[in-house]
RNA sequence: GGCGACGUACCCAAGCGGCUUAAGGGAACGGUUUGCAAAACCGUCAUUCACGGGUUCGAAUCCCGUCGUCGCCUCCA
């Protein structure tokens, strides 16, 4: 079986082969820090997160860039097109990099929470001015670029191969009703490199044309091409993005390197509420932070509401059930359907390492081998196939049946357990991160003190129930319950964990 | 107007030419278990894949048309 991608570039699946044997060099279009990251960030680094963690998993040393967009972002493409951080900076009367320091952080501590593993560099636009210089320059001599007045454009008429990515052409694109006439430029698809800055502008560097900022596009080709090379394995991003930003990338790049950008596209698909789009500018977007609070938008204008909260796993498991080229409808009712689906997968794996006694020892039966390879090439011939998530969790959810029989049935020997447990932390936990070292564990994890007197509670109630006193018993269960402690009776004794 | 994607059960969602007379999750309904619950387990739940043609020995999967939804062409993951 080998890994088939699809690629964006060729509309079609192809079997993926690095540039270098058992390397993998992949770029992701991080975030314009300028606020809270949404839902729709989750998607979109999730299901990077978990095809940079697939190809470890079957063996590619990987390194993954992604960027952080801290200048030259511009809220529109016209001349007055103000640059992001400096409005929002400026809004919140602080100095640009304090704000970008701010919702950087902000970004890293909800992907942390999503489980979504750092990317091996995350370079910031603002830190790489002199190479961005340098790309103008280069490709102002090599023909493909002119300044004028201070800024420099990018001429799209002299890369006869642009819009392969999109399927635009340039002579239909001069149509399109929308764009913005700009007198500096030559043809209205030119775009900036290079911009000009008035005195006022907050953030702006020395270049050999003046005072300035790098233009948007130029960041992610001088990144991804300095930790990389001139030729990426992949380059991913959000589909939004594939026209402009990245037929720009590629246009730039690859004129001012004459070597291929990127041997794989992998654009991930949008995120909609209630079936529209959701999006900064549409205002119905949901931050994490909202929706790990437990704050939906209900009405009209798209105020966030108080629901409940959902674990931020929740949030992930949801969006690996579906695939990343999908668009993906977010709602309440889906995420209380994704919670009780990923309980489930928890609930076996709790079963199993409660009945663990480490260090388990014994060998592993028959039964428990062959089922656990057939966990592996089913979930196996899913990621390989475009790293379909939502397949591999069937697998998981297959396994996890056979799982709860045996259980069902009886002892099941240690070594058994633990090769099932191994299994589950190695697909559940290491591939889709949907899982961790604690699930099934919460006890264990809990404070001393309050493991003391949740077990004083389960017994002084089990002292009850023996004496029939159910009336009392319930009671106990009821409060805790509202607590968010939820008692289990079972052959076994009784189990606590929280909800 | 140009480019592109999608339409699978009550809901979500895989499948992309034969292994599927369509995975998995949620909901629902029976049953086992339980003091009652919860959890777990067993069973039921699409001869059918928006609709109409065509290609093929064979199509949810390929082609054409129709309808519908969405995205990009302007900032956006």
């Amino acid at each position: 079986m080998a890994l088939v991608v699809t690629n964006t570039l060729t509309r079609r699946k192809e079997e993926f082969k690095p540039l270098r044997e058992g390397f993998v060099g992949m770029y992701v279009c991080g975030p314009t820090v300028y606020g809270h990251s949404h839902i729709g960030h989750a998607k979109s680094y999730v299901s990077f997160d978990v095809i940079a963690r697939y190809l470890r998993h079957i063996g590619y040393k990987v390194r993954y860039v992604q960027n952080i967009t801290d200048v030259g972002h511009l809220t529109d493409d016209a001349d007055s097109g103000e640059d992001k951080i400096a409005k929002r900076a400026k809004e919140e009367r602080v100095e640009p990099m304090e704000l970008v320091e701010t919702y950087m952080r902000s970004y890293f501590e909800d992907m942390d929470a999503l489980n979504a593993l750092r990317p091996d560099i995350s370079p910031r636009a603002s830190g790489h001015i002199p190479e961005q210089i340098e790309l103008v320059k280069t490709l102002i001599a090599k023909g493909h670029a002119y300044e004028v007045a201070g800024s420099v454009y990018f001429d799209v008429t002299s890369w006869r191969r642009y819009g392969t990515l999109s399927g635009q052409r340039l002579d239909e694109m001069e149509e399109a009703v929308r764009i913005d006439p700009n007198e500096q430029k030559r043809h209205p698809s030119d775009f900036a490199l290079w911009k000009k800055a008035e005195p006022q502008h907050i953030m702006q560097w020395d270049s050999p044309w003046g005072r300035g900022f790098p233009g948007w596009h130029l960041e992610c080709s001088v990144m991804s091409m300095k930790y990389i090379g001139p030729t990426l394995d992949i380059h991913g991003g959000g589909l939004e993005n594939s026209f402009p930003h990245h037929e720009d990338e590629i246009a730039q790049s690859e004129a001012a390197t004459g070597q291929p950008f990127a041997r794989y596209w992998l654009h991930n698909n949008m995120v909609t509420v209630k079936g529209k789009k959701m999006g900064k500018s549409l205002r119905n977007f949901i931050t994490l932070k909202d929706a790990f609070a437990g704050k939906f938008p209900q009405d009209e204008e798209g105020n966030p509401t108080p629901i409940r909260p959902f674990r931020p796993m929740v949030i992930r498991y949801f969006i690996l059930t579906s695939h990343y080229r999908n668009p993906l409808d977010f709602s309440v009712e889906a995420m209380e359907a994704a919670e009780k689906g990923l309980k489930r997968l928890e609930a076996t794996v709790g079963a199993i390492r409660k009945r663990l006694i480490e260090p388990a020892s014994g060998e592993v039966s028959p039964g428990a081998k062959q089922m656990i390879e057939e966990l592996k090439s089913g979930f196996t011939a899913q990621m390989d196939d475009d790293f379909n998530s939502a397949g591999a969790i069937a697998e998981l959810f297959k396994f996890s049946a056979k799982v709860n029989e045996s259980l069902e049935a009886g002892e099941v020997p240690q070594g058994d357990l633990k090769a099932i447990d191994a299994a589950f932390t190695e697909l559940a936990g290491g591939v889709l991160g949907i899982i961790t070292a604690h699930t099934g564990r919460e006890e264990e994890s809990s404070a001393s003190i309050e493991k003391g007197l949740l077990d004083l509670m389960v017994e002084t109630r089990n002292g009850l129930r023996k004496a029939k006193q159910f009336q009392l018993s319930d009671q106990i269960r009821n409060r805790l319950g509202e607590m968010g402690v939820q008692l289990e009776d079972g052959p076994e004794g009784t189990k606590w964990k929280r909800v």
